[in-house]
DNA sequence: TTACTTATTGTAAAAAAAACAATAATTAGT
DNA sequence: ACTAATTATTGTTTTTTTTACAATAAGTAA
């Protein structure tokens, strides 16, 4: 047993890690990054950072998806913290992962001082990452499958305008399984989805409608009427 | 905009709070110590301490619990971390807040060189606490919850043997609300609970039997039948 | 033996979920 | 304008689960 100095708990780190979650194709993804620096240099990894010393952790979350995205007030969700002691090979780092949902569409995957290049990836198809982040990444999508069921989340990253197809086939990705269609329609029922006239395009046989969700209304019906999502 | 040193980043300094839940009484209470030294002397506050270099996280969430309790072994859920750059009026303190699920008649509460005293507090009754660790511990209570629902958790509080109306009343104050007995035992007869031959002591009625839950059974359950708790 | 209280089982009604069938709507392309 | 193709949309039945409530059995203390 050795003394501890005080100065000793000073030599630690913090970093945040952003698990950026968007849906295209039917498939959800998480956008990573190649690393362009030690360690891990050309590894595939989450993106993230340090934490400024007096920054708070969810602003630098928000700070690494504004660098990657040019994206600004999307918000964040705390996942899991990671500590173990060799973690990261040149020193104690403790990260604090956070995710965002995004719409794929909304941007142009910007380059970044830190980054070499980025890409989404389908969640069933995720390959070696760098550190733990293997472990991160599973660890917060079964977060974000946790919310999906009690929370309204899909919707930012859903398309502005999406078909009730589109709705439905995130959660048969997510969760594995395929849903009939006449029920899953049923269920929704009671959630404020808007139709716009808008239609789908280009497709050869009757087009689905386009929804958009009223997070106004909704809102109100979980506190006036105590309104639960549920999916 | 400055330039920040890389030094910069490691002045900072990592905590693990670990909340102790237990049940006595049809009550769930947290385990809270009064605060030996500066800063907050004397209030009220979750157990916690800073982290060791080269410690991991869940085992100084052990740690705190084994010199406040004396319990070994015990797992530990994590919580989430809290980090807002001015929660500590003394420098940068993150915390990773833990909790953990003790039987109260386990053991006695020791003295700690930290805390003056401790108290076992019913959730409904929580004081005004040091730091923010009101928020910590109704955020973990949150996912404590959560947890209940979803696991059998509940059996690391409930005394080893307990009736099946001990039981219900434990998720009768989680949630607050009162359940119908003869639909909750309809519910758990899915569980393995085995019935012990001994029955309750000293009460003017038909005692109940004591019960005790079989985690093998569960765990085989579980990988064999894909079985699911839920409550 | 009796009074009391809780344990335990049972049954019926109501609600929710799942399965399946049928029809309506719309577009692209002969 | 007609047809083929495909999906949207609504509806009905069956099954399962949940809820509500009633009735009986059992054990203790007095």
């Amino acid at each position: 047993m050795y003394k501890i100095e005080i100065n000793d708990f000073f030599t630690s780190a913090f970093s945040v890690d952003c698990v950026i979650f968007g849906y295209s194709d039917g498939e959800i993804k998480a956008l990573l990054i190649q690393r362009g620096m030690e360690p891990y240099t050309h590894f595939w990894a989450i993106p993230g950072d340090l934490v400024y010393p007096s920054e708070d952790l969810p602003d630098a979350a928000q700070r690494i998806l504004h660098e990657l995205t040019g994206l600004e007030n999307v918000e964040m969700h705390q996942s899991r913290t990671f500590g173990s002691p060799n973690r990261h090979p040149q020193g104690r780092v403790i990260t604090i992962s956070y995710f965002a949902l995004i719409r794929i569409s909304d941007f142009e995957i910007k380059a970044s001082s830190w980054a070499e290049k980025a890409m989404w990836v389908s969640l069933n198809d995720i390959p070696e990452l760098a550190f733990d982040h293997n472990q991160i990444l599973s660890s917060t999508y079964g977060l974000l499958k946790q919310k999906l069921s009690n929370e309204p989340i899909c919707f930012e990253m859903l398309e502005q305008r999406f078909t009730l197809n589109e709705f439905q086939q995130l959660y048969e990705y997510a969760f594995d399984q395929t849903l009939d269609k006449a029920n899953f329609r049923k269920k929704i029922k009671t959630l404020p989805l808007v139709p716009s006239n808008e239609s789908q395009k280009n497709v050869r046989h009757r087009p689905a409608k386009l929804f958009s969700f009223d997070y106004e209304k909704y809102s109100s019906a979980v506190k006036e009427d105590n309104f639960q999502f549920k999916l």
